[in-house]
DNA sequence: ACTCTCTATGAAATCGCTTTCAGGCATTGT
DNA sequence: ACAATGCCTGAAAGCGATTTCATAGAGAGT
């Protein structure tokens, strides 16, 4: 591998030349110019980025970790994140957490530990404690995706889950639907618990009170959603239409109302959230509540470019906002 | 930050000590690895990446370039190799390449840079030709996966796809079902010439002569393979049953299906290829040709880390072979 | 008791780049 | 024609680790 010195050597010129060129900035006559990148051409010359970054501490990159890699939920945030570092000609270094507080530390360390110049976290394993730890203790912007967290509001970007449960209960009682059940997700995630809020908030604004034999919970994921589909059907509580916390779960109990011989929506209407790959793939398809993943990751991106002065500082939105999409899992009642 | 050299003052002990302590393998007196991780407690400190890294000439980092990072399907190449990498102490830098071959050149340009060790790819759009150049010009060890490449047949983990397209035909075949049809794939891609000449073979195999006319492009998308099943159904060609080359497009064909009034499986029977998440979610979930993502990942990263020394060189399957996985998309004719 | 290993340690070179600093040379102004 | 100004350029000092090499001291062998 050629370095910098071969280059200033053919060309006939010091190290400080061919790193001037390489970096611009500062001007270089014509013909050293010239025979810097005849040299670089022909030596095939690649600057090696470790020294590079040991002397400028910077690293061109931003870093994300996110909780799960191949989850069809995150890969939009990891796109929209990329979108916007490349924009910039940053690169995007990704690790994933899966899912296990002790993972999600050791990749954040590893990220942390000056490779990147600043990181992007989506984590769902930590708790609120640890990201404020992080972001106190280290000495590179951090931002936080999908997670409002009151003690770092400012390096958050995050959905209105509040608001996001109402609007998919108002939708179902737009429809006339009355007795409306939740499958709620993983009560330990702040996400859940706003969604189960807004869901009772929407309740109470019709005058419906909250009845706790129509919530059961369906911690995320598609067996449970099942699990909790089965047991609503269960107690024999009646209830014509569900606002299920996500997509994966409302893929469950679409499959727990199947066997039972219920039809959807004629039977019983079926609300997701987050609006993912699955959303669309269901039969019927489901009526959900989008989350802009896509513009959540840019908006992060751009805080924490902005953090490391590589964009300009401008006026981003932290706080989204949930549309509704409409499909074919909602009747009226 | 603290550096090494802080924490060797406060230790009392040479700059070399702390790296020995740091590093292991080199024998130090007990007292002074006591003082070091003292100190090294007491300063926080952390070694810096760039430097370790300019100084060994290694990253401890293997890249892995795919085509699509939110795409169901290499979610799980990913996964298969982070698993493996982290046994052995590697971290993973993912970029993405857009499926464009101009965003594929730039990624490799940043993986190559001596940033990591070693390097999986996983692409689409760039040619057999420029893969087989970047191998040849590289001085990291490349590993490619989920395409077999001639040139650098040694390198590459890969699915027999040829074998998949004959087990779903032959499927079809065993159930009865004679008039088969087939969406293939984009035909500039190997996967989707190798599928067809299976589906070609297996019907071969049972003296039933091939029909060009029962075949139409599904180019592996969701639209792609709606047309292709609306080819199909206007052209007035009788069939029972259709092989898809991935179940992407299967999902497509589904719905030209259904908006055509066929019933799945009563009246067509549909098999997919690749067992991504679609497969499951769809309705009726569809059988299709299972593609061992996540063991073809843990190969490509054996080979990798083989390559560079950090894991043992050990026998490592290279060509996979496909399984049938049976759901409900498929009836006995 | 004396030489001969060995073992643990530190000094210093090195990795490949950026950046400061000082100076040479050509302009410009008077 | 001379001083002042500016523009380019090169030498050299980092950046923060690893690693080689030499050496001091401890232990072993006779």
């Amino acid at each position: 591998m050629a370095t910098i010195k071969d280059v200033s050597q053919l060309a006939q010129v010091s190290q400080a030349t061919v790193s001037r060129v390489l970096n611009g900035g500062v001007p270089v006559s014509p013909e050293k110019q010239a025979a810097v990148l005849a040299a670089i051409e022909r030596l095939g010359y690649r600057p090696n980025a470790f020294a590079r970054s040991l002397a400028t501490n910077r690293s061109g990159a931003i870093g994300a970790l996110v909780s799960e890699l191949s989850s069809a939920v995150y890969g939009d945030i990891i796109r929209g994140i990329e979108s916007v570092a490349e924009e910039h000609g940053m690169h995007l270094v990704v690790s994933s957490g899966h899912a296990s507080a002790e993972t999600e530390r050791r990749s954040y360390d590893f990220l942390e530990q000056r490779r990147t110049d600043a990181l992007i976290l989506q984590v769902d394993a930590s708790t609120d404690e640890d990201l404020s730890r992080w972001v106190a203790s280290s000495d590179l912007p951090i931002v936080v995706v999908g997670r409002y967290i009151e003690a770092i509001a400012e390096r958050c970007v995050y959905l209105d889950n509040g608001a996001g449960g109402e609007l998919a209960t108002r939708h179902l009682l737009d429809r006339g639907h009355r007795r409306i059940a939740h499958i709620s997700g993983l009560m330990r995630i702040p996400d859940a618990r706003d969604r189960l809020e807004g869901y009772r908030r929407a309740l109470a604004s019709h005058g419906i009170p909250f009845d706790e034999s129509l919530v059961a919970n369906g911690a995320f994921v598609e067996d449970g959603g099942e699990r909790a589909m089965r047991s609503l059907l269960a107690r024999g509580t009646d209830f014509s239409a569900v606002f299920v916390a996500n997509d994966q779960s409302a893929a469950g109990a679409l499959k727990a109302l199947r066997d039972a011989g219920k039809r959807v929506p004629e039977d019983v209407s079926l609300v997701g959230f987050d609006d993912t790959i699955v959303a669309h793939y269901l039969y019927p398809s489901l009526t959900t509540v989008r989350q802009p993943f896509d513009e959540m990751g840019q908006a992060a991106a751009w805080l924490a470019l902005a953090a490391i002065g590589v964009a300009e500082r401008r006026e981003v939105t932290r706080r989204f906002e949930p549309v509704l999409i409409e499909r074919d899992s909602v009747a009226t009642h």
